[in-house]
DNA sequence: TGACCTCCATACGGGTGCGTACGTAAAACA
DNA sequence: TGTTTTACGTACGCACCCGTATGGAGGTCA
């Protein structure tokens, strides 16, 4: 009984490995990568993973790797097709609150944020959202497009921290479209639709 | 050479333990906070620990309790004195960027959301903060208080995420007083003070 | 001064994780 | 069909951490 067990039709790639690791931040963050337990999981052994890989560290970099390059083009391929600005702000932000896998996966690393490594990664990936929606801000027009761009993500963060908490403040359901547009009339118009809110 | 080293005075109290765990959690989240490390750093052994507390658990949730009872009275001394709502607003605001210590602590907490003594323990914050400002919102009069507090507690998570990331778009120094401003003259009226954001 | 209680150090067993050494099936190639 | 290369399993040493067992120093009170 040398070899046997694993069910899928035999080899894994790196692919494999990366893949069982975005899994596992998206559950438990950084510290649910550990080498024995994605072993465990796929079925395999710390033998097949230390032949695809130097190190944890090294798992890690590719892992964080995949997870830009499918953001970004995720990201693109949601918010091309829309027409306006507006609706690709709303998108984007509703992108925080909806079960997306990435979003997952960016709630978990937002866990580890103090970990160099994660910290250079989502810092690439924020420097590029809060870009776009600067972009988005002056496209529309505002006057102060930076401190928007800013807000609106900070909004996002905290949106997705508040859902990964478990939050019973998070707007959900029905709720949730009614606010997400709310939040972006306002980014957008400075106060909701006309006559919606008071000014004073 | 039996008993010795340790430089304090000589004896540790259950708050010593509770002190050096929020100092750890504030460095590196709850994973720092381990029995042997924190005895490391008080210079006793764990034979001092187990003499205070049953075990880690019961170190962690007293931790936890003495974060909350602490935050809440720092927060109420530090809004309690001011006169309006809007200031009170700012300041709590302004508390996500500051370099207070329970501030600290909050960003460490917030990265252990999923560990369900944590959550709970952020849950009551959480609630506790969104509900004031609630209050504050309604006292001010604007048409959706509800709306207005998530919002703001959101941009508050936000900020004070990206400054644990150490995110670079994070408003710093003097940008950060007039950010901060900013973002509450929003919050209240809708828009900035007039004549400084465009209307469309 | 002797019995006692408080507080802590030492020493141990068990668990988990990383990384390495080595052996070995199965595929690829000759 | 034999040999190399690919991919993986097994077994080990090491480090760290939790929790327990046990004993001892120093203060307290009779």
């Amino acid at each position: 009984m040398a070899t046997a067990k694993r069910a899928g039709p035999t080899r894994l790639t790196a692919d494999s490995w990366t893949g069982a690791a975005l899994q596992a931040i998206a559950e438990g963050g950084l510290a649910a990568v550990s080498v024995e337990g994605l072993a465990r999981r796929l079925g395999a052994t710390k033998g097949s993973f230390y032949w695809h890989f130097d190190n944890r560290d090294a798992l890690i970099e590719a892992t964080l790797a995949a997870w830009e390059a499918g953001e970004t083009v995720e990201v693109a391929k949601m918010l091309g097709p829309l027409p306006d600005a507006a609706s690709r702000l709303r998108v984007l932000l509703r992108g925080a609150l909806d079960d997306r896998p990435g979003a997952r996966v960016e709630a978990g690393l937002l866990a580890d944020s103090n970990v160099p490594v994660v910290r250079a990664s989502l810092d690439r990936a924020t420097r590029a959202r809060t870009g776009y929606l600067r972009g988005l801000f002056e496209r529309i027009g505002v006057a102060d497009p930076e401190d928007r761009a800013t807000t609106g993500f900070a909004i996002y963060l905290g949106l997705l921290h508040m859902r990964r908490a478990g939050a019973s403040t998070t707007p959900r359901g029905k709720e949730l479209d009614r606010y997400v547009g709310q939040v972006c009339d306002w980014l957008i118009h400075g106060t909701g639709e006309p006559g919606r809110m008071a000014e004073r």
